[in-house]
DNA sequence: TTGTACGCGTTATCAA
DNA sequence: TTGATAACGCGTACAA
């Protein structure tokens, strides 16, 4: 009664369970009427295929991991209705999972997807530098992997980034044109691949013009807002910079939260520019000047790649690193 | 040698089948030595049981389906986290879902979920007054649903919303003491049960005060950007309101893109207040009045209610509904 | 404490 | 076009 299954159904009908296995999955080898049949009774008596068992027939989920750092964010948030938007034509499902920056919680999920419980993975990664095994052993499983963002280079998977350092560079450079001369630089975790990247671009663009790098302006921050928020008011009345380049949009905030409290004046006494994949940049007070990331698209990008690893199986496919263009726009938090 | 399942652990261990499965399940009945055996063996050789077979074994997924309108927004990322974080501390996963506030969307997805692929749902609908007869049928199959924010009267659910009724007669009354006479009230979908509530609050503010209540200052917006943003142009200078209520934040945003297009003062011309999620909203231009809803502990509480259901299978219990307290934060944007 | 044997619900193969 | 049957990988009575 409370449980129908396709046995059932087929005592019912007094047809096979193939036949009406058949009628669900578009078999061509099935007679109309038996398969209009089948689907009336179905719907009269409320019956679906039960995923378990079609998923432990065929090991397919038709479902993807999603891995992020946080979700709560303007990037991420975009990058996931990409990667939802492109799953979803093709049937697929989203198994999300947040690490909050914590590499065992990323370790531990990777795991957990071991097993087939979805087809492929795309991540953007806690960034820790050690150990990479677990995400090795995906690959002996055949669950393909596609990175985004944040990455593991010593990992060989599909990589879905932007052009960091070029943007970086140019953020720092403008500036530098602005007239800063001394910038800091803010970041969550300098080892973390993209926050070297990031720094690097910021190095370089100092080195061109000559202004020497200064450890002490390479601010690094943590994920706790207050924190921050006593980090940078040291920064600003202690060392004093003129110009702030942040590789997270949130020590952008904290930076306007401190300005704000300080009566410090953006852009007059401090300029500032940072990554930022925020709607709403313009109506800031002042607008920030932003770094964007076509996060959208990138989630897009990520899960095409999947999906072409996933169908292409058994081909030779060589991994490839796909590099997606930031956009730079200059606004008053600059002096634009 | 790809695929090491249990049965191939037994061989190779030269032990039961059963005792390989007791070992990964806690099970008080084995021996420690040879439960570590075991466990050492699979590690070794990056075995895990597979999901599907056990979900088909025991009807249980461990997995939460989400559904809400949109991710890519202050509350609803909120609410997923708080969603998620009670949920891994169940060991359970997480489903997510996007319904675009597209009701077939829903409908699809929700009878996919009839079958065993979710132990239960947290959504927030879409909001079709339609026939809601597919949400019934989850109950035939024991899949409880939780609502949270936006939920369907009609149906018998836990359900965790806000006090809006309350906020937005608070909003209303805050704008009219301030000395607004031309109130308008931006919604997206005015028969939504949300909006119904939330205009409600505004229209029994306005009639307290006297002020009599017009239909034209309801404006129906939607949910694009650019449609909006002329509806909005069109009603700014032509029925020139003194006051904005807006039911969502994003009404509020192109508000703000518009006056500062038109050149229209905040909060001097017109004063805005705006339900919205937004962390940063002092730091708009100007500070963003807002009516915040608690999304974080929504999302806790929401799921805190699924679990109960799940774990109280077959004691009668009844459905309740819960309200949380939004809060209103008044800042430059009216007058604050 | 361990092993045997069956069934969870489906689908693919083969035969009719 | 349809039906019988054997897997898919695991967990759980029940027996030992």
């Amino acid at each position: 009664m409370d449980n129908i299954n396709i046995k059932k159904m087929a005592k019912e009908l007094n047809i096979s369970t193939s036949t009406i296995s058949r009628a669900f999955n578009g078999s061509p080898d099935i007679n109309k009427d038996t398969k209009e049949k089948i689907l009336a009774f179905a719907r009269e008596h409320n019956f679906l295929p039960n995923h378990y068992a079609s998923n432990l027939r065929d090991k397919k989920s038709h479902t993807l991991a999603v891995i992020v750092p946080e979700i709560a964010n303007d990037f991420f948030s975009q990058a996931i209705n990409g990667i939802e938007e492109v799953a979803r034509k093709k049937g697929f499902y989203i198994l999300l999972y947040r690490t909050d920056d914590i590499f065992e919680k990323e370790v531990s999920f990777v795991n957990y997807l071991n097993n087939g419980k979805a087809d492929g993975i795309i991540m953007s990664v806690s960034g820790e530098a050690s150990d990479h095994n677990y995400l090795k052993k995906l690959s002996q499983k055949n669950v393909p992997v596609v990175f985004f963002d944040r990455v593991y280079e010593d990992i060989e998977a599909a990589k879905v980034t932007t052009n960091d350092y070029d943007s970086s560079f140019a953020a720092t450079e403008h500036l530098i044109e602005t007239g800063c001369q001394k910038i800091a630089y803010l970041v969550v975790n300098k080892s973390i691949s993209i926050g070297k990247v990031r720094m690097q671009g910021y190095i370089d663009a100092l080195q061109k013009h000559h202004i020497p790098f200064d450890d002490n302006l390479v601010i690094d921050c943590s994920n706790d807002e207050k924190v921050n928020y006593n980090i940078l008011s040291k920064v600003l009345t202690e060392i004093k910079p003129d110009g702030i380049f942040s590789s997270v949009e949130r020590l952008a905030f904290a930076t306007y939260y401190v300005c704000n409290d300080l009566g410090i004046d953006i852009p007059g006494t401090l300029k500032v520019i940072s990554f930022s994949s925020l709607g709403i940049a313009p109506l800031l007070c002042p607008a920030l000047s932003t770094i964007t990331q076509p996060a959208y698209e990138m989630g897009i990008k990520a899960a095409t790649l999947l999906f072409e690893e996933l169908e292409k199986k058994g081909q030779v496919h060589h991994k490839k690193e796909h590099v997606l263009k930031s956009k730079l726009y200059i606004r008053k938090s600059s002096g634009g």
